[in-house]
DNA sequence: TCAAGTTTTGAAAGCGCTTTCATATGCGCC
DNA sequence: GGCGCATATGAAAGCGCTTTCAAAACTTGA
């Protein structure tokens, strides 16, 4: 059986045409009276409009989209949903857009290039408004379909030189620049960076050669560099063992992600290592627990919800203003100086 | 200007007449080509698929839904996107329903149970194929739309006797009654329980009844109970301090968080306090941060992805099996005994 | 070989709205 | 009071697909 098979039949809805004949107009009118107010005598407006909520009337938004041509859809594909990062944009746009009449159409791809694609040309096929996908990195196959949309499109949370349409993000290597200049204004001489240099995952690549370039240019050295294979408390424990090992007088190390650095702080504690007397860490993310680890931790914080309010708003002003042209915007990211670092 | 406004023109996609003629068959022969390829003869099929593959086509799925009277869609409703239990939830339910070539329409109230009212509205206009709702507790008007939506309806996350039509949860008060069961097994006399009493969180609240019912129960006793007003680490270092002034002699403290739990063992640690000789310390939720604290967090484990992937589930074997019944399925919670309890 | 199936195919009727275009209605003014 | 204009309303034509129904094309068995 397919999703638009008929084998559930639905018990017929209250349709437009019986608004109209029990508000003794036409249904032209019906229509004009609910989606533009402005356009229709006061007298018919109110008798349109009582008929309608005596009848529980709900209009077909298929019937509608299919005339109108344009669904108030938006697109939205993202990596994951389980992370908090994408989750934060995630809430700022629906609550925006939810607001405007909007709908948000969720896919995650769980960083499968194909999977995107599918994805893509799904959402495509409902005539969204707006199609929002994470990154600028796509298949051959998806370029071409968001090149052709026929809707703006906006590329979030990666920054470059030349997105499709719209592009709103920031950049990863800046933040892991951001890190390295940092350590060297802390004249913190020997450093290190945790991340998952191996993995898919190209945002933690960037920050890690952010890192390690900065660090090169200002202090004339290569960091160590250590592998983290997830993401996890366990994983910034070992690997700060790790570093320990194979550098036993690191002063300050950066970490990929918050939750590493607090498995890190964990450990560090366990070893008797002050922080940051001993040893300066420092997080990104800002996660809801960096502000409240003992010591507080320093992170590298990206805008997570700033994407999502800008993304909405981008959107919603594209679809308001025909004119209106496509953005490349950097939002930047922001070291959060506590006491960890 | 409103969502389906026609401003933004969309330059004419390929439509399915336009590969039948180049196919050399009727509109009818390519829509049986392309969603049920066994009732065409082999020799149009191939033709059909090549001539929509060379011209790129993909149907138009607002057109396909109107005339299928039922559209490809779940309507998901969830009170916040950030909340990782009900991101978890989603993540399952996505991953199994898009296989399916379904998609999810997601939106959140925050807890306004009237915003939730106007999202269900909005969906139930989309002529779901089903409708999902986090939660029993819902207006008179979201009630009476779930009770004549033309399709299956589950509501998740809790349970109780009489869901609208399908239950899929457990119950927050058996979470609760299981760590004061198992505080009353290890013996522990003195205990308390920190969670938001007063919020609008009925869950939490009815956690923390289940727990006071069984230590009443048990031992005889009311356990102290704290209030908190948040569910972050800041806020357990408080309550416990406020537990000990209160009571000093307090043995094991259940929390209704996990991270309310792990600033409660960091608070500890500050004061001296060894985990779980002097004070055990029960979570709830199992974040991944839970196993990799210090010592490990014992916790209540609610079931958030199987939830999803029960839904995704019940929802798929509804739409084959038009015989299928509703059912209401309680999938229990576990404690999971780490360390510090 | 022909009648009686059986399977394939196509014509056409919608699905429930929106929007254009034409008609009706009301208004101000000479 | 009648003319022209602006505004309010209705009729009707789609939007692009699915599906029913009937006709056409094949089978099969006698």
């Amino acid at each position: 059986m397919t999703p638009t098979d008929r084998s559930h039949p639905a018990p017929r809805r209250v349709r437009m045409e019986e608004v109209a004949r029990v508000a003794g107009v036409s249904p032209a009118t019906v229509s004009r009276a609910l989606k533009s107010p402005e356009t229709v005598s006061e007298r018919l407006r109110a008798r349109v409009q009582e008929a309608a909520a005596r009848l529980g009337y709900a209009p077909n938004r298929i019937a509608g989209s299919l005339a109108g041509a344009r669904t108030p859809l938006v697109g939205v594909i993202v990596p994951s949903l389980t992370n908090s990062f994408f989750a934060a944009t995630l809430d700022r746009m629906t609550t925006i857009l939810e607001a405007e009449g909007y709908q948000l159409l969720i896919g995650q791809h769980a960083y499968d290039a194909a999977r995107e694609e599918r994805i893509a040309t799904a959402f495509c096929s409902w005539n969204p408004s707006a199609l929002v996908i994470t990154g600028r990195d796509h298949t051959r196959g998806t370029v071409g379909l968001l090149s052709a949309a026929p809707c703006p499109v906006v590329e979030m949370w990666d920054h470059d030189d030349r997105p499709l349409d719209t592009g709103i993000g920031f950049s990863n290597r800046e933040a892991g620049r951001l890190a390295g200049r940092y350590f060297a204004e802390q004249g913190f001489d020997k450093v290190a960076y945790v991340g998952a240099i191996l993995g898919q995952d190209a945002r933690a690549r960037a920050r890690s050669q952010g890192f390690a370039e900065q660090v090169r240019h200002l202090a004339g050295q290569d960091p160590l560099i250590a592998d983290a294979k997830s993401r996890e408390l366990g994983e910034g424990a070992a690997a700060l063992r790790q570093i320990l090992q194979r550098q036993p007088d690191t002063r300050a190390i950066a970490f990929s992600g918050d939750m590493l650095a607090v498995g890190a702080m964990f450990e560090a504690a366990r070893m008797g290592l002050r922080i940051p007397q001993d040893l300066a860490i420092l997080g990104y993310g800002d996660l809801d627990i960096a502000a409240h680890t003992n010591p507080p931790l320093s992170t590298i914080r990206p805008p997570h919800d700033e994407i999502g309010a800008a993304v909405a708003r981008h959107i919603l002003h594209r679809l308001a203003v025909p004119e209106a042209q496509s953005e490349n915007v950097d939002l930047g990211v922001r070291l959060i100086r506590r006491l960890s670092a």
